[in-house]
DNA sequence: ACAAATAGAACGAACGTTCGATCTTTTCGA
DNA sequence: TCGAAAAGATCGAACGTTCGTTCTATTTGT
């Protein structure tokens, strides 16, 4: 399995990566889908008692406001961002945004949830189907590279604003990535067990693959100035990875 | 040259890894020497006329002040530290700051300035004294590492407040970011040239190694905390990189 | 004594947040 | 089916606070 798919990548690029671009395409709907339940959730389980609203007014209001606060966000960073910019940018009056949120302080939290719970959610999905390491490895880097790619924005807010959250989301912050990181490195300790990977310290090489994987979403800009699509980086990295840590 | 230090640091680990603790600690001081230079030097140019200062405050108080900026910048943001906080930590009134710099955005100029003619400096020497392509490359490595080692705060510092710059200092900061990568693409295609490396495209490798440098400097806490020391860190980086750029 | 260097109160601008007025949509008896 | 009352949602001026910056009086060093 290990050899054939990796036989199959450098016999057959064009083929291999036009069956990924389907896969990403797909990957994106199930993505929109979800997300309007996931902002209706959250906000639900947020103000318990007291004002009752709409869905429909709750989910398009949460969609403009965190649009616009990535946006203006990712260019010039959440504490410059004042709450006129976001009033302006999201189509909505000062009064109107305060009714979906406590304070600019929430505001940051929410966007923070949100990235986590989509994050964690899709993750850990795509490597229950694997069987063998190798498989598990792949579909953990390739589906964490599509991700990031369809939530560019909420992947670079969260990395660039964490140092603003306070006490115990900072830390449910840094657990998070930590995690992430952590679901890696079990991947390769059992691939060392089971004879199929290289003896080298596990927990270093899962640092390498997730600056790496991180690189995508940091440096998106970079990227698309060159043309380098999700598809040609996975099949990159994944290629890099193999010829650390695959035994020959 | 370029096998011998190879085949040394394979054969006996930790007499080569001892051997660049001391490099370390050579590369220090030196950077600590020069820092006073180039402190008063930038200084001078800034203001070419008007107040004359004395050699000794100026130094003095630009170091308490990129200490103390650096010190608060990096735990909530440049944008979050009041002057006020920095009158405090730096020991400085508000009176006297403004007597090193017009403003608070010409204050992020210095400091983005300093950090890039420091490392321009240091890392194109770097590479000159070696010949074959590995050893270019090994030498850029570990070089960056060290550089990044002993001026994290400033390096990370210069990563996260990028976005705060604006005009013609944001693209200068980005172009000594993209020099840093094509120094590195450079030694590839050399390597590629003489056979002596796999024929992969260079610039995606060049990223994934920027990639992976810069996450010694960024995740800085994490690595402390797991007792990575730099040359652990640098010498598995190395063997990374040679299983994936090294014909075999 | 004199210039260099510092102190910290003072100022206007901009910030996050609030709140009563106003507009929009839904509800419901006739 | 229709229109008026109720509820939902939005508006933007106004408030107190904090910010970056300035300025003059005072201290320091030689």
């Amino acid at each position: 399995m290990m050899s054939e798919s990796k036989a199959e990548a450098a016999v057959t690029p064009p083929a291999s990566r036009k069956r990924r671009v389907i896969r990403f395409d797909r990957f994106m709907e199930s993505l929109h889908l979800s997300k309007q339940e996931i902002y209706r959730r959250s906000f639900d389980e947020k103000q318990s008692e007291g004002k009752i609203r709409k869905d429909r007014t709750v989910v398009r209001n949460l969609d403009r406001i965190f649009g616009a606060v990535l946006k203006i966000s990712n260019q010039k960073g959440f504490k410059a961002m004042s709450m006129r910019d976001l009033s302006r940018e999201s189509g909505l009056s000062m009064g109107a945004l305060y009714n979906y949120f406590s304070g600019k302080d929430d505001l940051l939290e929410m966007l923070q949830h949100q990235q986590r719970l989509m994050s964690a959610t899709i993750l850990e999905r795509s490597i229950a189907g694997a069987v063998d390491p190798l498989e598990k490895l792949r579909s953990m880097v390739v589906t964490h590279l599509y991700l990031s790619e369809a939530m560019q924005p909420w992947f670079y807010f969260s990395y660039m604003e964490t140092k603003n959250l306070s006490g115990e989301e900072r830390e449910k912050a840094i657990e998070s990535e930590r995690a992430t990181e952590k679901m890696i490195c079990d991947i390769l300790i059992e691939g060392q067990q089971k004879g199929v990977f290289v003896e080298k310290d596990p927990l270093l090489s899962a640092s390498l693959i997730k600056a790496v994987l991180q690189d995508w979403y940091l440096k998106r800009g970079k990227y698309a100035e060159r043309k380098i699509t999700v598809d040609r980086f996975a099949e990159f990295v994944m290629d890099w990875i193999e010829a650390w840590v695959v035994k020959m």
